[in-house]
RNA sequence: GCGCCCGUAGCUCAGCUGGAUAGAGCGACGGCCUCCGAAGCCGUAGGUCAGAGGUUCGACUCCUCUCGGGCGCGCCA
């Protein structure tokens, strides 16, 4: 499909982003490759540089096979005559060949230079594109607020958050929007349930809890009554009209209640939203929307229903429309938000951070779009996740369901978290401040550490040893390294040297932590172009990791003068870097903890 | 039935859009607190990358098929 000036291609690896080092590198390595009398523009295309799998090899390596294709050379000469032309300077400590590959190292001083100075530098957040003229939508969280917040939901919320954080990281304009499920026939069940068996008092008391048991109970009735199904659609249609009506204040009843107790969920996984407009926003923007299908002419009857169907696309299922009740659906108020969003927002991508199983959706969305020729169709992309599993009776993995009663609230998640690390606390650090606050905001940032640790389309499997371990890849142990790292800086009690004017060459033992740092613009770029936080999460696993290696055998605060300046400053980068990192998953640094 | 997703160590997962001996964490076993936080560090054991073909100089990665698990398929969202 071709792309419009609007709408340009995403991001690719070549524009990604790298530091100075591997910037002169490549200048050096395309004058090498002009000097062995390659086309330019081609030869550059090959020339990638990857970090070895072992890096025990070097600190970026070329794999000269398709340079050595073009060259006409067998691959080992090629990197021979390519590992000649590299000479060391004050940048490139070496570059050797190693059959068919050229292995680089960099000075180390020269590392620790570039990479301390980057993070030191007030400017601009390291790891930030240069510019980003990105203009992100971000739909996420998006409930159906006419159910309890649970486990299931907490997937769209911290990844969409996560999102959010990274594209703005980077530059790019974003809003993050909250498309709250306010309407159609599960807004419509729950006002029927409530009519029906609802209770005042207990809706203003606990309305997470009541709706919760209104649900339950008109699933268990609605199987034996069908036409409490034909209520709530008539009840649908009535609100739908646009009167005044008891429907539309029982409506307006159970959406307040309902994002109040919303809110509780939101502010403890400190979650915020620019825009809350729910489905509901779209109830006078539908005419519009659909005068515009109309007008395009892909809209066809079938079965007295309005439909597009896009078997040209290749999806076989149609996509309604309007019900033969002259009704609205989910289609028709994703549509209408499509284009509210292009009119406001002119957005470059709107993602859609919805679950895997509503691919079929996303698809039929985007090709109605395409169908229409309208051009925010480029935009449209779903980024699917995978399901929460939890253990059934046999042992088996099985999906969440709310109705079988198996869902798991949200907070008694983050309760049983936050409760279990405050008797970690109690145990290793029973001297330290408010060991309450700490403990909540320790337990929570486990949870959604966990939730976003694992590539997204993975199903994730519910198992609360998993969700309450503290050692190893977890929140907890990032949290861990920065409260170590700020320790240290408390206990030297000097103010972190400038940059400048430390000796960089004292850190070359620090070469893996160096090393890792490097990584840190090409994971967020990764991150933002794959809409996968994960890439960021695993970042500063591996960070604190190389950090808390690093501390175990080279003391800060006893070593001599030059040294410890150093390695301060490196400690002070390692703490930013962290605390950087895990602000883009949306979890703080604690001091002490 | 059709379409899509997943299958890597006992368990939970990485593997940077094909590259050099497949990496972590948990669990197991063994070490390390008379210098900065042991929620930590170091080491050992553990893998025919579901299976079979194919493409390629080279495949965990791409293609085809098979098996296993999951999700979806017209008036729900």
């Amino acid at each position: 499909m071709a792309t419009s000036a609007r709408y340009p291609a995403r991001p690719t690896q070549e524009s990604q982003t790298v530091t100075d080092l591997h910037r002169h590198l490549r200048e050096k390595l395309l004058a090498a490759i002009a000097d062995l009398g390659l086309p330019a523009t081609e030869a550059a295309g090959m020339l990638r540089l990857d970090p070895p799998r072992n890096r025990d090899h070097g600190d970026v390596a070329l794999g000269a096979f398709q340079l050595a294709k073009l060259a006409k050379l067998p691959p080992p000469k090629f990197a021979a005559e390519i590992a000649a032309r590299i000479a060391a300077d004050d940048i490139i400590e070496s570059a050797v060949a190693a059959g068919p590959f050229v292995n680089f190292k960099f000075r180390r001083g020269a590392m620790a230079r570039e990479v301390l100075t980057a993070i030191h530098s007030d400017a601009a957040p390291y790891g930030k594109a240069a510019t980003n003229d990105q203009v992100v939508c971000i739909d996420f969280s998006s409930p159906n607020i006419a159910k309890p917040f649970h486990i299931g939901h907490m997937r769209s919320t911290v990844l969409g958050n996560a999102l959010c954080r990274i594209h703005r990281h980077l530059g790019a304009t974003v809003h993050g929007i909250n498309h709250l499920g306010d309407w159609g026939m599960p807004f419509a069940k729950m006002m029927t349930a409530y009519m029906r068996f609802g209770d005042e008092v207990e809706l203003h008391k606990s309305p997470m809890r009541h709706m919760f048991e209104l649900y339950k109970r008109y699933d268990a009735e609605a199987k034996a009554n069908p036409e409490l199904n034909e209520e709530a659609a008539q009840r649908f249609k009535a609100l739908e009209s646009g009167e005044d009506n008891e429907e539309r204040r029982m409506w307006q009843l159970l959406r307040d209640e309902s994002l109040k107790a919303f809110q509780g969920p939101y502010s403890r996984l400190g979650v915020t939203f620019d825009h809350i407009t729910g489905e509901s926003f779209f109830e006078d923007k539908m005419d519009a929307a659909m005068a515009r299908v109309e007008k395009a002419g892909v809209l066809e009857e079938s079965d007295g229903a309005d439909v597009v169907w896009l078997k040209d696309q290749g999806i076989k299922q149609p996509c309604l429309l309007r019900k033969s009740d002259g009704t609205t659906l989910y289609h028709t108020r994703d549509l209408a938000a499509a284009f509210y969003r292009e009119e406001t927002f002119h957005p470059t991508r709107i993602l859609y951070i919805v679950g895997g199983e509503q691919k079929l959706h996303f698809a039929q969305l985007k090709g109605v779009l395409i169908k229409m020729k309208e051009a925010i169709a480029d935009a449209i992309e779903h980024v699917p996740f995978g399901l929460v599993l939890s253990k059934g009776p046999e042992g088996k993995w099985e999906k969440f369901a709310s109705r079988s009663g198996n869902a798991v609230f949200l907070d008694e998640i983050l309760d049983e978290a936050v409760r279990k690390v405050r008797g970690v606390i109690a145990e290793k650090n029973p001297d330290l401040d408010d060991p309450d606050a700490v403990a909540e905001h320790v337990g929570v940032s486990a949870i959604i550490f966990n939730d976003l640790k694992n590539g997204r389309i993975k199903d994730v499997k519910f198992d609360w040893d998993a969700m309450l371990a503290f050692e190893g890849e977890t929140g907890p142990y990032v949290q861990y390294a920065c409260a170590r790292l700020s320790s240290i800086l408390r206990k030297v009690d000097l103010p972190v040297p400038a940059v400048d004017s430390i000796d960089f060459e004292l850190l070359a033992d620090a070469e893996r932590v160096l090393l890792t740092m490097m990584d840190f613009a090409a994971a967020v770029q990764r991150a933002a172009d794959q809409s996968e936080p994960s890439v960021v999460t695993h970042f500063t696993i591996a960070l604190a990791g190389e950090i808390h290696s690093y501390l175990a055998d080279h003391y800060v605060v006893s070593a001599e003068p030059a040294v410890r300046n150093a390695r301060l400053v490196l400690v002070d980068a390692a703490r930013r870097l962290l605390t950087t990192g895990l602000d883009l998953l949306g979890i703080k640094a604690p001091e002490r903890m």
